[in-house]
Parts: structure tokens; sequence; C-alpha cells
DNA sequence: CTCGATTGTAAGCAGCTGCTTACAACGCTA
DNA sequence: TAGCGTTGTAAGCAGCTGCTTACAATCGAG
């Protein structure tokens, strides 16, 4: 046990403690709606050092996004990337991925928070353009991933039915046999 | 002429101007992201004025989204539906359907705007749902929407390259063809 | 013209926002 | 144990938010 539960000054822990409260408030209100009392409350931590440690809300989603939206990219071969995005994003909200949905609540919010959203999008792109040889790559996987952000839109902040209750499987099914066309490889 | 263009009080003419004023910015910068001051200063309105024709900022919100999230949905044939809504929501900037753009930039707030967005999202799925005679027509409908959605949000929100400046022509056809085997009726 | 209702204006309220400051409590090092 | 940098706290600031109120200007009906 090389952590004192009942240390009471813990500047790494506090600052984690930030981190992770923050990354669950912005994938649950998004950037805007999301104040950093909240943040400080949830955290159990006084909403200054918050400011100390990460010198400003926009920087803190920063830090929450540079995290959450690359562990899955690195974390999953690119063919199967598509695939692992989309299931992620239909599992039940335990272990969902959460990277989608922060970018998603954050839609609206402008400056540092878009630039953030603009580069993990282009990365996430990137590797889905590996996945097809057609001259248009990039443009599929753009295509592609905007359905991912549209499916992850209309069922979790809109919860329009049936595809908010719609089964996983059937999504899938449906989803997949669509961009067939869209990227794969050609033989 | 009926109308004399140097009218000093006129309340239908306020009420038209903050309507306006009000649909121009929601699409621009979602719900929240816009002030009963800025929609009071672009209409050339005193704020209060908004609160006296509208009763509050949720309401004007339901009246603009009500008005220009169904013009489309009333003016073009079922089968057209959804390429029509993807091509005008290609289109140059002046002549877009504003309506995608401000359910979009509205996804993350509560209350009254989510229940609007709601509604007129079920209405559009509808009529696509009606393009199909699989039995989980709904279910496709809803992704098919959630492309456009998607499509939406990439290009225009987060200005996502190659997307944002593709040829809507591509991205037309790569979208139908995709499509096809989501909406096609089966013969 | 008179007068009451309609339309427009200015000021302000209470609450919230991100962020800062002044200060106290703590714990490591010497 | 003395001293000092680190960590935590409480209070507050200026600015913005949706919304209300009190009042003035204007209009049309009688």
């Amino acid at each position: 046990m090389s952590e004192q539960p009942g240390r009471r000054r813990d500047a790494a822990a506090t600052r984690q403690a930030l981190l992770d409260a923050a990354a669950k408030l912005f994938a649950e209100r998004g950037f805007d709606r999301t104040t950093v009392r909240d943040i400080a409350k949830l955290a159990g931590a006084n909403q200054s050092l918050l400011f100390r440690y990460f010198g400003s809300k926009e920087a803190l989603f920063e830090a929450v996004i540079a995290r959450s939206g690359r562990e899955q990219l690195a974390a999953t071969p690119p063919e199967r990337l598509f695939s692992t995005s989309l299931r992620s994003m239909l599992a039940p909200e335990g272990n969902r991925n959460r990277a989608l949905e922060t970018y998603l609540r954050s839609s609206g919010s402008d400056g540092v928070a878009a630039a953030i959203r603009h580069e993990v999008g282009r990365e996430y792109a990137g590797v889905l353009a590996s996945l097809t040889d057609a001259p248009d790559a990039e443009l599929r996987a753009d295509l592609a991933l905007a359905w991912l952000m549209g499916i992850a839109l209309v069922r979790e902040i809109s919860g329009l039915e049936p595809l908010a209750g719609a089964d996983p499987d059937d999504i899938c099914r449906l989803v997949l046999a669509a961009t067939k066309t869209l990227l794969e490889r050609s033989e």
C-alpha cells in the first residue's frame, strides 16, 4: 500500500480528482454548461485550486480531451477503429467511451475547446482514411466519422427513438453494411 | 403600398424582427450562447419587448424552431427529403437550410429546447421511414437522419477538412450510394 | 380634442460566471 | 524545533445572464 488514504495534503491526488471530475462533467454537459464550481465540488476540492493547477477552464478542458480522446485511438488497431468506436459508443453508460460524447456536447464552444476538438477529429479521420485506398480516402473517412458523431448525437443527446433504445447489434449491422461501400479496400 | 416604412410603432414588425434575429443567432451560436440582449440588438428592438411578445427565451426558441424546422419538411416530397436536406445543408451559407444547424448548435441545451428538438427530429424521421418497407424502417430512418446531423456537425461546427471544403456533389455521391442499402424499397 | 390602451425605453434586480486575492494550515528540510 | 515553501480555504470582484419594473411616447377610438 503505497498510498496513504488519510493523507490530507496531496497535490497530485487533488489534481487527478479535478481531472476526473472535469472529464465526467464535460462529457455529460459539455464545456459551456459545466462550471468550475461544479467541477471543484465534485472533486471535493476548492475551486481556486483548479486555477492554480490548470490555469483556466479551457486549459483544463484541453487536458481532459487530450487524455480521453487519444486513449481509444492508441489502443485500437485501425481496421477495427470504426466498429470498435461504434460499439463503444453504443455500450451501456458505465463503460462507454466518453471522447465522442465530450466532443459532441461541447460543439457549441469556441476558442481553445474548438481547436482541440478539431485536432482530435483529424487524428481519428487520419486513421480511418488508412482503411481504403480510394483516391478520396480522407473524405470517405470524414464521412464515416460524421456518421459516428451523428449517431452519438441522435442517441445520447437527442434521445430519438427508436435509435436511442435500439439493440447495438442491429445498429452495427445496418451501419457496417452501409459503410462497406465507403471504407472497404478495393480488391 | 400597404406598408408605411416610416411607421414608428408596429408590434407585428417588431415581433417579426425579433423572430428573424433570433433565428439567425440561434443557428449561428446555439441556444445557450445566444443572449436575449444580442437578439434584441440585432432586431433593433428593446430587449424587454422580447419578453412581452414571447414570454421567455425558451418560448422564443420554440417559435423559431417550430417555424424554420417545419418549412422544408412541408415543402419537400418524402422521396427527396434526404437528398434535398443533404444538398440544402451543403449549399453555400446564404441559402442554406438553418433547421439542422439550429438543432445542432443547441444540442447541449436542456428543457423546452430539448423537447422541441426531439419533436422536430421525430417528424423528420417519420417522413424518412416512409421510404423503405423494411420492418425496421424507423431505425433505418433514424440512422439516415443521424448521418445528416453528423455531416452537418463535422462540416459546419468542427470544420474538419477535407469534408468541410469538399464538393457537395462528391459528398452526395458517396452518401447516397451508402444509404441505398438503408432507405431503398425492396423490389 | 380626450383618454385609455398599445408600443417603446431605461434602469435595475438577483443570481451566476470565470477568476483573483489574502490568508491559514500543513509538512518537509535543516 | 524553526522556518519556509506547498497545499487548502474563504471571500470577493467585475462582468454577464434572463427577466422585471416603472415610466414615457405614440396611436386610435369616442
